[in-house]
DNA sequence: TTGTATGCGTTATCAG
DNA sequence: CTGATAACGCATACAA
């Protein structure tokens, strides 16, 4: 009950020539003669035949194929990023296989297991929040597997990397709200294991302390599984809400805790930004559609897809072993929209 | 500069046995002693051995994976079937291969031709909006690749089949217009070749008929790419509220054009509800953070994701083809929330 | 209980 | 220019 397919025997069978033959006449080899090409072109069309990249996989240890590991495809920034990636495989004649790592280290390993035995010829990943060991990505990279790491990064293996430059990202966020007069800003953020993380809290940082204001470490909220859990969100809200000296405006450091962010005020009933000003990275449509439009951080995500590829592809189609890695930052836009209250600026 | 893979031969050669062996003892074959199996065992796990799934597949024809096509990723509905097919598929030692048609036919053919020369041993397929011509997949059913249609479905191919109650989640939304004193109702739809859209539209009109209210043909707007354009949606809205005689309610029948129209809305500065009533199948959280929470239809699409890889994997693992097909139909539900404007009801 | 030989679909090598 | 053969990694029918 197996479907029966076309095999490059069938057509050296129906053309009583050798499997050899037929295949350098697809294959366009120069030593074989016109008449029979035109043959066997015919057959192959007439027959319908495919070639089989399962076989073509074991034979040439390789697949045409990368991988793609992302936390959760059901984000914008993930979405976008891999259809940045299709964008760039498409054309180069790669395909692309997805796998969701759902935040959990565990399943990250499966994915990377499927993956590798897959023979992809490349991989792309961001990290999931859990992920604190990462010898099984460096034992493949040591193997020969080329990796490019993107938006979540390791600094424990040497490979290209593209990355958000978070530190402005986050600047350019908390200072848009300290010229709009507040002060008691809050940061609810990842992990402080991931990557990202770092840069972000930093750049809020340095935004306080160049416009003078103080920090106060109860303001700043981690997230440990980035907002993928809503209740995470929601009880990080509350503790900020619950200080004693409430602040007056929150700046969520990604796409799915902006979100949650929303969710939380929404179901609180508290309203933006008369009651609470808030400041996000966000790619999702939301942004716009929320109460007043939300002010956000965007990442160019397809862009980041694209990049990545590109240099993923760059490093699987070179002959000699690279050596010489890039890290390319790419930079986040400020889309200023209502949702911040002007106050009186101090 | 390959990265060198440990095989069944390194392991036989380590061992000083045939590789038959190896492959039987790792099989745990019960003519294998338990004194060699241990052995094997013991050296597979030192060595690190990871049985190589091309190998399998090009011999054993089939490659415990699946394929699932879906216009976009980035569409919660489809996002949360996904999980739904993971979920099962995992359990049962498949792998999901994603493919995104992009509403595209071009894009779904060569999607499908990658799939099926990936080998795939089954196929989960909702229909790009663009799709008029299904040989491919007939060509491909009738070589024996079990196919389960999910959603947007052909009636050309029988074969399994998991829908929605297109009918009921529209009458029930309509309904709750009409209700609230919602007459002159206009509805945003997909293109009516699509499977979903006639269900969507009996419904509607069924609602409206049993409410003994006029139907007119103006107030439904079909979008071609099912909102993947944003313009699309922005020019049939514009249309509708360009009417001599105004919709005072919006039915938007699927996600994509759910948030089409409350951006288009938002854009325009129409308020919903004071200024128009909203109602529109969703699943994404946006229906949840929007203005006043939104009426929506929420389509169980883990659900349906669950269901289709069940009824897949049954046909997969028959040994008998498989004649008796049958359709699941689940029940989409309406939360009831402020999007409408109780209206003093006529 | 274990080893040998064969084939899955394809291409590369080596002979003609 | 074309054909036979081996090999990719694995499982299995057949032999021992």
């Amino acid at each position: 009950m197996k479907f029966e397919v076309v095999t490059i025997k069938d057509i050296a069978q129906a053309l009583g020539i050798s499997t050899s033959t037929v295949s350098r006449a697809l294959r366009d080899s120069y030593e074989i003669s016109p008449q029979t090409k035109q043959m066997v072109l015919e057959c192959a069309e007439r027959l319908n035949y495919r070639p089989n990249p399962i076989a073509l996989s074991l034979k040439e240890r390789r697949s045409r194929s990368i991988g793609i590991v992302v936390c959760e495809i059901a984000n914008n920034f993930f979405s976008q990023v891999i259809n940045g990636v299709e964008s760039i495989a498409y054309d180069r004649g790669y395909n692309v296989i997805i796998s969701q790592s759902r935040e959990s280290c565990e399943r990250e390993f499966i994915d990377l297991q499927y993956l590798a035995s897959r023979s992809v010829d490349g991989l792309l990943i961001s990290l999931s929040t859990e992920t604190t060991d990462i010898s099984q990505l460096k034992t493949l990279h040591a193997k020969g597997l080329p990796i490019v790491f993107f938006d979540r990064i390791s600094e424990e293996i040497d490979t290209h990397k593209v990355v958000l430059d978070n530190f402005k990202g986050s600047y350019d966020a908390t200072e848009h709200l300290i010229r709009n007069g507040h002060h008691r800003i809050a940061v609810l953020t990842n992990s402080a294991y991931l990557s990202i993380t770092s840069g972000r809290i930093a750049g809020f940082k340095e935004a306080m302390h160049a416009h003078g204001l103080p920090l106060d470490e109860n303001y700043i909220q981690h997230c440990a599984y980035g907002g993928m859990v809503f209740e995470e969100v929601e009880e990080a809200i509350n503790r900020l809400l619950s200080l004693p000296d409430k602040p007056d405006a929150i700046f969520a450091t990604s796409d799915k805790l902006t979100t949650g962010t929303l969710k939380t005020l929404k179901r609180r009933g508290i309203h933006i930004p008369t009651d609470i000003s808030i400041v996000g990275f966000s790619n999702s449509e939301i942004a716009e559609l929320i109460g007043p439009p939300l002010t956000v951080v965007r990442q160019p995500a397809f862009e980041m897809g694209q990049v990545a590829t590109e240099l993923l592809l760059r490093v699987i189609e070179s002959k000699r072993p690279v050596t010489q890695f890039e890290t390319k930052v790419l930079q986040p836009e400020l889309f200023i929209r209502e949702s911040v209250l002007q106050r009186s600026s101090s």
